[in-house]
DNA sequence: TGTACATCAGTGAACGCGCGTTCACTGATGTAC
DNA sequence: TGTACATCAGTGAACGCGCGTTCACTGATGTAC
């Protein structure tokens, strides 16, 4: 089958089996079509082989999913860098954080799948991230909010549904995104 | 196993099955564990008995949807009904939208599963019935919306991204319930 | 009222399939002498 | 420089299991005469 990696080199096929993770998960859109032997085949490598390199499937998927946040912290931090004002960097973020997770349907839901119950802290860092600028607006004048910890948790959850319904519901008519993430943004916000 | 049904009651076992299958759902909280075999099980039949009923685990699915959706539908009705106005009645709709997905979590994942192409006509009739009051809150004066059917979508989404929340981010340190859906709602529907 | 028969609801055995997991193994690569 | 050996990465066969689906069947219930 495949070529047998050098000695030191076992870490290779560690990258190509998350590798193919990825693969199946994007194919198929969902964290159960993830299956050890799924994984293997994509990986072109016999089932067996995968234990060489992770005990379980749920251990990979939680590899998956550290991985999937790592990326949307970036992701988003790389958006909102160049913004001129903490008001562009929210919009921008926030742009960043939907548009991501309608491109990548699968890794989104990946990052809604409970693993262990403690919170994943990337996801908390991304959340933190939003709070601070929503407090530099309303530092700046721009935002009226009394509470930015809640109000940001709405705005995030009101965010997740906007990727939810474009996701899931494609058939409804959605009204144009960037105005959706434009408008929910600022009246969650309580900017202007 | 079973005492049969008598002549014209195949309907009973057809029942029993829709019965199993949503405990089936409620119990394993996803619409993957909907199996076949799991469904005869839980209704205390064998599993080809269910083919006298749905000729597929996908045509159960389907019926299982619309039923959740006339119960959504249903639910949200009876809430509004005794409001006093249509901002207090908007309100009581978002508020048992959210409160019924959350605590029927599975159920909620199953209206947005997408089994054909087709939108959900009962979905519809919610959302339209969402987009009546906003426009009764602008006719009396309390709502600035120039768009209802743009910010009702909007609306729909958020509530949509606080039961997601709620649901699957249990960990996650969230603001109150009742204030979230009051804040979104009023935000978002442009109220006062 | 009795009896033969059709219908109906559901059973039980069997099939092929993909799954996770185990185990002994193979063959290439580096290391010690 | 050559050779014996340990290590390492991955293979291939096998297992038991739950799945969807098929098929011939059983036994109770209603119907025709």
């Amino acid at each position: 089958m495949r070529q047998q990696n050098p000695r030191g080199q076992g870490g290779k096929l560690h990258q190509d089996i998350l590798a193919a993770a990825f693969a199946v998960l994007d194919e198929n859109g969902t964290v159960e079509a993830v299956k050890l032997r799924a994984v293997a085949r994509m990986a072109g490598v016999t089932a067996p082989a995968i234990y060489g390199h992770f005990a379980s499937v749920d251990e990979l998927v939680a590899k998956m999913r550290d991985i999937a946040f790592e990326e949307l912290l970036a992701t988003t931090d790389a958006a909102a860098a160049g913004a001129d004002g903490p008001v562009a960097a929210l919009l921008a973020r926030s742009s960043a954080y939907v548009e991501l997770g309608i491109s990548a349907p699968a890794r989104r839901r990946l990052l809604f799948t409970p693993i262990t119950d403690r919170v994943n802290e990337v996801g908390l860092a991304t959340f933190d991230g939003l709070v601070d600028l929503v407090r530099e607006c309303v530092a700046a004048g721009r935002s009226t909010s009394k509470d930015p910890q809640k109000d940001t948790a709405h705005l995030l959850a009101a965010l997740d549904g906007l990727v939810l319904g474009h996701t899931v519901l494609t058939g409804f008519p959605w009204p144009p995104l960037d105005e959706a993430i434009h408008d929910v943004t600022m009246r969650l916000a309580l900017i202007d």
